[in-house]
DNA sequence: TTTATTACTTACTTTTCGTAAGTCAATAGG
DNA sequence: CCTATTGACTTACGAAAAGTAAGTAATAAA
């Protein structure tokens, strides 16, 4: 079944595509930053140094062109955000199973 | 813990590697195959479309240097072929996760 | 009303990627 | 044995993506 096995199967068109979405530079970071409660664009900047300006604004716009974010305001926020969608949150799985690969596996070189 | 959560915690430069590397170009497909059994050169690339030698060959280095994969023949195997170290063997869950996300959530442009 | 901050946009440099051709060793066929 | 083919890279170079810096318009604060 799909869920628990990449199989033995041909090349999957679906990962591919996702893997280089997901996977472009900084994405994996900016989506880790919006989980952990980050929703305005200074807020996302702050907490990922070295990140410019310009990449941000383009990967938070190809997030949303992908429907993994939204931009809205939500109760209690006098300015809109980004905010994650249902795809978006669905992503949480990934991101816990590579955080805890992470850090079991430290870097060797 | 860290296992379970990605937490509401600072920065992590531990994930922010760990996303950077493996999710850069063909990165992900090319380990993906590797699960599927193709351990030769050749064999990679015959089921990754659109994937060049050069490109192909800078990967595999970069995962070796990063201790993800080595380059030996096991028992049965004339030529040395690409096999997944134990820290290699650990990014399964991390692939499976993504798989399913990518069957579960299609792209919508 | 000046100053600061936020959320971008524009311009330009550097790095990475894509495409193609070339090399060298190991079979395979004639 | 000689030539052809395949496998596994390597080199060269133009194109695309990322990095760096500066600029701008719209609030918000002092």
């Amino acid at each position: 079944m799909a869920q628990n096995s990449i199989g033995h199967g041909p090349f999957s068109p679906e990962f591919h595509a996702a893997s280089e979405l997901v996977g472009r530079k900084w994405t994996g970071a900016i989506i880790y930053a919006i989980f952990n409660g980050k929703t305005r664009f200074a807020e996302i900047a702050a907490v990922i140094p070295g990140l410019s300006d310009r990449l941000l604004d383009e990967r938070l716009k190809e997030l949303v062109r992908h429907g993994i974010l939204e931009k809205r305001s939500s109760e209690g926020e006098a300015k809109p955000g980004y905010h994650l969608t249902r795809k978006g949150l669905a992503l949480r799985g990934v991101l816990i199973a590579l955080y805890a690969w992470a850090i079991n596996w430290p870097e060797t070189e």
